[in-house]
RNA sequence: CGGGGCGUAGCGCAGUCUGGCUAGCGCGCACCGUUCGGGUCGGUGAGGUCCCCGGUUCAAAUCCGGGCGCCCCGACCA
């Protein structure tokens, strides 16, 4: 076809709201059309694009035995209600209700749905496995789209979903899984970085991440400059540094006045800022329950919320107000976890056992102590990894190669979940995967 | 949800601070001419709720109040 049929034109100017070059080329170029933020029309270039990263996908999946099928976009509440996630997904699930009342979610998802098929198709165990997989539109209500087609509310995911009767055959479609990850970014011409990643809210072990090395994108991850350790900043490792420890010294309480910030701490008192502790605070929410978490971490790390998710077993989390802090008898800004009323849930870093005689909050406005010590001092009831790797440590594979970080595009995710949803009992162990195809 | 920016012709912009000619410019578009050809050159022309609502004023794109939308940073990202 000639280019003076085509029906969308090209432009010369980029719109001016189009920042990432990426963005600017597919509006110019014509192979998509905003409609509003973060949903696009997919032009008749770019369609062949997507039609042709489809084919792709279909061949490899068909390759490992898959099967395709759609599922609805507009799916019922009673699916999600079964599964638990009507009230557990957030904002990023769209509800709506017809005219009649009925109510109904737009998917960002299909696992529920999967789970719902499956229950009624899947008889007996001899039936697995059994890989489905689509091609279709999510829609995620995205509080912040972003980058033109880099965080989108409507997108096309292909996304697969493999049936087990058990975690070895599991683990063999996973493998399956990632080498059919690799031949199809091979074919398309991506160079892909696997990266292990963290499961999130869907639980479960084990999971890789495809991502884009990509200045814009959402994210970073770790890779190892000396082996071949690669994680995604949710789930990337490190080694601690251990401090020299010489003598402990006695606790003492020293005014420190307006001194609300670990730097201003570190320099009023003349430390390093890794001899200090920090105090974060959030409350923890389950659809049952909300609960306030004390979060005590050495001063040169910051927390990786994701970690910490982990370590109280699921749920969510947001950073808690400064009453919700009183409320428990810190002070915010000098608060401390010594002499904390002992119902106070306090999670601690393991960076509190690297170090000594750390300056931490005294819960007294302008003072703050000094040469505290764990477990000497206070003795935290959970201690986790719960620290947010950065560039420049040592990454534990390897014990001495050093981290560097990168920006991330995903580009696609195999994991492994354990268990599709504890309340739909009799269910199949299943595995999610799948990401891509975002044009 | 916090911080910042923007909204004037299909696209890119000027005009707004300091209210007042008929709201302009480039590209694109239509038509006529021109060229072997061209992202050619020349001419003519169409196209505007100046984001919306309200207010101030003799007079509002411009000032004031409210709202909506879009972009960026952060929070979030199942």
């Amino acid at each position: 076809m000639r280019v003076s049929e085509l029906f969308t034109r090209t432009l010369r100017d980029a719109p001016a709201d189009a920042d990432l070059v990426s963005h600017q080329l597919a509006i110019r170029a014509g192979l998509v059309r905003p409609a509003a933020a973060g949903i696009y029309a997919i032009m008749p270039l770019g369609w062949r694009v997507i039609r042709n990263i489809a084919r792709v996908l279909r061949e490899e999946m068909d390759a490992v035995g898959g099967q395709e099928l759609v599922m609805p976009v507009v799916q019922p509440a009673e699916i999600w209600q079964a599964s638990g996630r009507w009230d557990v997904f957030g904002p990023v699930l769209q509800k709506f209700a017809s005219d009649a009342g009925r109510e109904f979610a737009l998917a960002p998802t299909h696992e529920d749905m999967v789970a719902y098929l499956a229950a009624r198709e899947i008889a007996s165990y001899k039936q697995l496995p059994q890989v489905i997989y689509q091609i279709q539109t999510k829609y995620r209500n995205e509080p912040r789209p972003r980058g033109g087609l880099i965080r989108l509310r409507e997108f096309t995911m292909k996304d697969a979903y493999s049936l087990h009767r058990d975690a070895d055959d599991l683990a063999r479609v996973y493998e399956e899984m990632v080498r059919a990850y690799w031949r199809v970014f091979e074919r398309v011409g991506i160079e892909a970085v696997a990266v292990e990643a963290d499961n999130g809210a869907m639980g479960g072990s084990g999971s890789h991440e495809f991502v884009l090395r990509h200045a814009q994108g959402e994210a970073l991850f770790a890779a190892c400059d000396t082996c071949d350790y690669r994680a995604n900043s949710e789930a990337a490792a490190f080694v601690l540094d251990q401090p020299e420890i010489g003598a402990l010294q006695p606790v003492e309480k020293v005014a420190t006045p307006d001194c609300k910030t670990i730097e201003d701490v570190a320099a009023y008192v003349g430390v390093p800022r890794r001899q200090t502790l920090k105090a974060v605070f959030f409350v923890h929410e389950r659809p049952e329950s909300s609960r306030f978490v004390f979060v005590v971490i050495r001063g040169d790390l910051e927390v990786n919320e994701v970690k910490l998710i982990n370590a109280l077993g699921g749920g969510e989390l947001r950073a808690a107000t400064d009453d919700e802090i009183r409320a428990t008898g810190a002070v915010p800004g000098y608060a401390s976890p010594l002499g904390l009323d002992p119902g106070v849930l306090v999670v601690a870093d393991q960076s509190v056992r690297a170090g000594a005689n750390f300056v931490v909050g005294a819960n007294d406005e302008g003072y703050h102590l000094t040469g505290v010590n764990v477990p000497r001092d206070f003795d935290p009831a959970h201690v986790a990894d719960i620290a947010e790797a950065y560039e420049g440590r040592a990454v534990p594979a390897a014990r001495r190669g050093i981290c560097t970080w990168s920006g991330r595009s995903s580009w696609g995710t195999v994991s492994s979940l354990a268990r599709a949803t504890p309340r739909q009992s009799a269910r199949p162990i299943w595995t999610r995967t799948g990401r891509p195809a975002r044009s």
